[in-house]
DNA sequence: TTGACATATTCCCATATAGGAATATATATT
DNA sequence: AATATATATTCCTATATGGGAATATGTCAA
């Protein structure tokens, strides 16, 4: 089996960075797909793709407006990377694994690969 | 050019859901490959591969312990794909976006696309 | 209708993938 | 040393990718 596709879910879309600088860029307002273009300085034919796979898995909206499409973040779609993300916060906020951490980097010294 | 490696960073390294089940498993306790194979239903050249993603990443501490290896996964380098998504959050638990989606969503339903 | 503007789609290609199967490496046990 | 156990690596293949270049589609203006 190969690569899942990019369009699977918002794990996949997200790990082209392009594609994150597009969903920060369109966090706030929507825009038209020149202003990214301009903005990310990239290829247009590229950020329309990349804007293809964000609305194929619901990362972004669009709405038509004259000759332009604005696109806008959908942060909704974000929201599984953050829950997913959120269950191991504890590990870096709590100071007692921090302790515990130190503790065990001592005996990992030597063994630790690459 | 082809879509970046899974080794690249963090974001490609967990787009693929079994290496999210890993880290999930190997949250709390470190333990042996076999034990994952176990868990995971997967062959073990296959989890072997994906530890192996992992530990380049860095979401993965790896020792022995004589001829088992004890991996646990290293929350640390989740922390960045937190941070982005964090920056997303306060859209959907904000009631004023709701309520300003909600507004929006009635102009829209005639231009969303597919 | 013709032309300009904005965006999307298609064709091209080198590249890395995940899994399966087989095998290699490393450590412990006897 | 020989064998068993635990894990890693290699070889294989179908598949999707992202960018570049060229072109198609759609919409407005005159």
């Amino acid at each position: 089996m190969a690569r899942a596709r990019t369009t699977s879910d918002a794990f996949n879309a997200v790990a082209e960075p392009r594609r994150r600088e597009i969903l920060n860029y369109l966090a706030l307002t929507e825009r038209p797909v020149g202003d990214i273009v301009a903005s990310l300085g990239l290829e247009q034919p590229s950020v329309s793709k990349h804007l293809g796979v964000l609305r194929r898995v619901g990362l972004v909206r669009v709405r038509r407006h004259g000759r332009h499409m604005l696109y806008r973040t959908n942060a909704e779609a974000i929201r599984p990377l953050h829950e997913w993300t959120k269950e191991f916060e504890h590990f870096w906020t709590h100071q007692l694994t921090r302790v515990q951490e130190r503790a065990e980097a001592k005996s990992k010294e030597r063994t630790s690969t690459e």
